[in-house]
Parts: C-alpha cells; structure tokens; sequence
RNA sequence: GGCUCCAUAGCUCAACAGGAUAGAGCAACGGUUUUCUAAACCGUAGGUUCCAGGUUCGAACCCUGGUGGAGUCACCA
C-alpha cells in the first residue's frame, strides 16, 4: 500500500530540486496530518528547510505546492497558511486506498525484520495471590507480546516464578503450626487466597511476638543502646524488625531452619512446599484464565537460582569481574555511570543478579532470543541497568537486545496500596467487582448473556488500565474503572456493536462506488485507518500498548459521530450505501484488532 | 545526601520528531430519540502546561537554576 507521508516527501524533494536546485534528503521534510480546523489532509512544514533554501517559509510552500499539484494525481489542491502548505488527497487516492485496504486484510501491520522476541512478564511470588499492580504488568507484557506478533516477530511469552527463599517459608510454617491439615478444599477458599492467609497469619504470629519482646528489659536495653538520635521508641522498633527476625525472634528462626532444610533437599519440606506452591499455582491458573492470558514457558526461581556462576568464573577469568579478599566476587561498573556490584558472595553464594546474568544466558541458548524485554515495575530500574552494563561488558550477543519495559506503580486515590494496611486491591475481587458492575448496568437494558457482560466488565477495567503511558505511574480509582462511557472500553465495544448491528442487517450486498465522491468525515476515517500500521510500529518501538488504546478511542469517537452524521442502509444513492458499508466493515476490524492487541474482547451485541 | 524519573483543566489522562488557537473523558450545566440500539451525539464552562531564566522563526517538549512528589542507593528479591 502507497506511504502517502513518504510520497509528499519524495515529490517535496524533487520540487526544491526542480525549483531551487537544491538537494534535501526527504528525511528532512516535516509531514503531518493537517489540523481538523484546516482544509487539507497533510501537511509540509516548510520552516525547516528556509534556512538552506534561504527563502521565507510561505514561498517555498506556496513553489513546492504548485509543483506537486502540477506533477502529482494524487493532489487535488493545496493552500498555504504561513509556512504550511495544506495537501488535499483526490477522490481516485482515497478510492485507491479503500481497494487496497479491502483486498488486503493484513494492510494494518507493519513489516519489521523478523527477530525472536522473548517477553517476560508476570513474574509473581508464590506466598500471595496476584494483586492490581500484576494485572498492569501482565496487561502490559501480554499486549507488547501481541504487537510484537502483529509485527512479524516470533514471541516466547514466559515469567519467572518466585516459588523459593523465606516467604513461602513463613506460609508452610504458619500452616504447619496452625493449620491442623485444613485444605483449600475444605476452607472452601480458592487456593492461592488460602495460601496468602497463611502468610498473614504469619505476619500476625510474628508481630504479636516481637510486640511482647518490646517489653522486655532485653528489647530496651537495645533501644537505649543502639538508638539513633531523636529516634522515637516506636520508630525504633519499626526500623529494628528485620534484625529481630533475623537474631531474636523464635519464629523467625523456625522459618530460617525450614529454608535451611529446604536447601538441604529435607524430604517432608520439600513435599509441603509442593503442596502449598501447587496450591497456588491452581490458583493463579484460575486469574491468568480470567485475565485472559497465557505463558508459553514458566521459568521456577528453585531451578534458576543457583544460574549464573559459570558465567562469573568465565568473567574473572577474562578479568571482567574482581575479587576481595574475603572471596566475594564484583563488577566495576562507574564506567557506565553506574557502582560496583556484588555478584557472588564472601561464602559464594548468588544473589539476585547472579540469576538474572544465567537465566538471560539460559533462555539465549534456549530460544535464541535475540531481543529479550523485562515486563517489571520501575523500583527496580537500577537492577536492570547494571544488568544490561554486566551482559554488556561480558560481550553476550544478546546484550543490545535486553529491555527493560519500565512502568510505575498503580497508586490508589488514597495514596500507595500497603499490604500492612490491607489496602491491597486483589486481582480476583477486582474483576469479579467490574463484572458486576457491568451487570448492573446491563439490567436497565434488558441484557442478561454472561460472556457479553464480562467481556463489557473486563474491557471497562482492562481499556483503564493500558490506557494510560506504562512509563508513568497511575491512579486507579475503582470507581471510574467501571464506568461504561466516555473514554472506556465499552464505549470502543458500543462503536463496533454499532458496526455489527448495520452489516447484520445489510446482509448479502454488491454493488458498485464508482464515481462516489467522499466527504470530509470519510477521508478522515480512511486515513485512520491507514494510520494503523504507524500506530501499532510505534507502539511496538516505543513499547507502549497505550498508543494503542488512544488510537483505538479516537477511532471509536470519530465513528460514533458519522455514525450520527450519515445513513448507511439509507443513504442517499447505491453508490454510497455501497462505500460506506465498506468503510464502516473496516472500521469495525480495525476497532477488533486494536482492541485485541490490548487483549479486549468485542461482543457483537451490547 | 548522591543518582534517576515525574509535575498539563476541579479529577483521570492525551499531545506523533520542537510545529498552527495545548486536546479528550469524568464531574457541572443546556440540548438531541416516530433512529442503522442514547453504553451515543451536539453545545456551554473550565489552562500562567509547578516557578524563574535561556536556546529559536516557533517550547508542555531542549538547556540552566529552583520548588514539590516518587523510586533507588543491601553479601534482600
């Protein structure tokens, strides 16, 4: 299909070089979509390129203008307004386009050079259910892996599960202390809930002990010690919980052993935190199934935690890496604008980046991934960065390839969700709440199917969420994220519904649109159209789902209003009724097809 | 404290590479339905783009300095 920006350029350069005899790379050339306020389809800014031309702005527009006009078909007028030349596109162009868009039902994908993309998102810990921070990650990395699909890429969809170290810990030992061998079963609870009570009960067995602690002559002895200045008892306490858990408490030394023995492979541990992890995974099964989402590999902490220290070797012995004198094993990295990194400890134990170094070597050898993107909140953006510089300093030939797909947190409209204070939105109450809501709504107009309601309730609550900039951090007010109108999922639904609806009842149709002259609304609309291919490439370069999900509501808003300006079945002649059905069919697809690269399902009625 | 990111209408968000008069939605107010389904459309009102300078034909966007907020700076993950 034509690349009407590209084409602009091209006729703009060989006007400057037929006018001026000057040579401009059509890179250099500014073309955009006119303003809606203006007559015109695109626009040349020609401020750019005065200054090598030397001439004012308004008169290399008005030259370029009347040569493309002269020389170029698909030009049907131009107009100047300061140093912008207006380009209005002819009928035939526009006719052209409908055919091409028509006959070629992937025309809204762009091409890029196949690469093997691996996307790892998700990446949850196995002592509590998913939450609403999960579901913008999960959002995020599911619909990048559908652009990266619609692009032409071959995507590996994965996540890393946490399922070791001290947190499940504490859930198997609150369960083996308080449970009396309940199951999720017979709790009737589902059961990585059930598994997360656990890990409350724990919390709360632990702070009940370290409160009877404070009171000890031991625990103010400490504080009296070791307080800082100006330090408050109570701040005290609260700044001291880690040590006590980790020197004091009998709790916390009953949940180290249970690590320590799972280390040591001890056989009844291992089963018990089978258990409770396959607890939580037929859990999480359930959300992803609700969400929508699938991996095609999942990566378990408990077999990638112990990756990475060939590659450690491999760099000292390159010397990469340095060692201390106490054996722990580091990285330099201030040439890169960064700090020195521990990467193996004094008793040679990994740490966090360990693992990450050998489970980006492992997935390489596996998949060969040549771009690998990290779907993680941006707390941890200097993780990722001394990432990237190690890979890069170590020569991987995926190291240009790793991505970090930073987003920010989801605060809530009172501040940040702290579990402490159990204002922690979880994944599963929050779907099942849009849901309702969604059938609430649906009651005032006589709509009962199920799967149209929890597509409607999923789209309200998906479209709030990948709406908005992954870079930036968000508030998600429950409330607004159920609306139904304005600029929300359902409102882009109710545009395709809308579509639906017509072609249903348009039924078998052939015709002709020979010599239909378009208007305005509908060169607007097509040009959106064609727009797509730009729109999902940038978002795919960008990594932004939320361009998208703008494009999609634009769309939708535009359709919505010629929806009220024009009749389709009753148009005013053959030729009309013929074009715009077509025009309102492709609307339709590419309204579905954006929606799903978000992951949002369009019901056909509403 | 060092480094990084953010700040746009009352609220939630847009603004393509630095381009024309900074746009939507919600909330408020007023209108549109014998209709291809009103989860829609049209209109009114709402702005010192945090502040002060600078760069240029042109700045929400780039530079400098400030203010406010967030994150991070573990032999945690």
């Amino acid at each position: 299909m034509k690349d009407i920006t590209k084409e602009i350029e091209i006729a703009a350069a060989e006007a400057v070089k037929a006018i001026y005899q000057a040579d401009i790379p059509t890179g250099d050339f500014l073309v955009t979509s006119t303003k809606k306020e203006h007559k015109g389809d695109y626009t040349l800014v020609t401020f750019a390129i005065s200054k090598a031309l030397r001439q004012p702005p308004p008169q290399i527009a008005a030259a370029i203008g009347e040569y493309i006009q002269r020389t170029r078909s698909w030009v049907s007028g131009t107009e100047v307004l300061q140093g912008f030349l207006n380009i209005s596109l002819s009928t035939a162009y526009w006719n052209e386009v409908l055919v091409d868009m028509q006959g070629n039902p992937d025309f809204w994908k762009p091409s890029q050079p196949r690469e093997k993309v691996l996307v790892e998102f998700s990446s949850p810990n196995t002592n509590k259910p998913l939450h609403l921070g999960h579901i913008r990650n999960i959002l995020l990395g599911w619909s990048m892996s559908k652009i990266f699909l619609a692009c032409g890429h071959e995507v590996n969809k994965v996540q890393i599960v946490n399922d070791r170290g001290i947190a499940i810990c504490k859930s198997m030992l609150a369960w083996q202390k308080f449970g009396e061998g309940i199951t999720p079963e017979k709790a009737g609870i589902k059961s990585d809930h059930f598994v997360g009570e656990w890990y409350v009960r724990f919390e709360k067995e632990f702070s009940a002990e370290y409160k009877l602690w404070q009171e000890t002559d031991d625990a103010k002895a400490h504080y009296s010690k070791r307080k800082e200045t100006e330090q408050s008892e109570q701040d005290f306490f609260k700044a001291y919980k880690n040590v006590y858990f980790n020197t004091y408490s009998d709790l916390g030394k009953e949940a180290r052993e249970l690590l320590l023995k799972w280390e040591y492979h001890d056989h009844d541990t291992i089963a018990l935190w089978k258990k409770m992890n396959g607890w939580v995974y037929a859990g999480f099964e359930d959300t992803y199934k609700s969400l929508g989402v699938s991996f095609d590999k999942l990566y378990y902490e408990s077999e990638t935690y112990l990756l990475g220290k060939d590659l450690i070797e491999d760099g000292l012995k390159r010397g990469v890496f340095y060692k201390k004198d106490d054996g722990s094993v580091w990285v330099d990295l201030t040439d890169a604008g960064l700090d020195h990194k521990l990467l193996l400890r004094s008793d040679g134990t990994s740490v966090y980046m360990t693992q990450d170094l050998g489970t980006a070597q492992k997935r390489y050898d596996e998949f060969g991934a040549e771009r690998m993107v990290y779907v993680v909140a941006d707390e941890q953006n200097y993780h990722f960065q001394a990432l990237f510089a190690i890979m890069a300093k170590l020569g991987a030939p995926y190291a240009p390839g790793l991505h970090h797909l930073s987003y920010g947190m989801v605060d809530l409209p009172e501040g940040k969700m702290k579990s402490r204070e159990g204002t922690v939105v979880d994944a599963d109450d929050l779907m099942a709440d849009v849901v309702e809501e969604a059938r609430v709504a649906a009651k005032d107009r006589e709509m009962t199917d199920p799967e149209i309601i929890r597509r409607i309730g999923m789209a309200a609550l998906k479209f709030f969420i990948i709406k908005v900039d992954p870079r930036k951090r968000m508030t998600f007010d429950p409330k607004a994220s159920v609306d139904l109108q304005g600029q929300t999922g359902p409102y882009i639904q109710n545009a395709y519904v809308r579509v639906q609806s017509i072609l249903r009842r348009a039924g078998e149709v052939s015709g002709s649109y020979e010599g239909y002259e378009l208007n305005e609304d509908e060169k607007l609309l097509l040009n959106m159209l064609g727009q797509c291919r730009h729109i999902v490439d940038s978002a795919a370069r960008e990594y932004s789902p939320a361009l998208i999900a703008n494009y999609a509501f634009t769309l939708a808003k535009e359709y919505h209003r010629y929806y009220h300006e024009v009749k389709v079945l009753q148009a005013e002649t053959e030729q009309a009724k013929f074009f715009r059905l077509i025009l309102i069919k492709l609307i339709g697809d590419i309204l579905a097809q954006s929606m799903d690269l978000l992951g949002i399902e369009m019901p056909e009625r509403m």
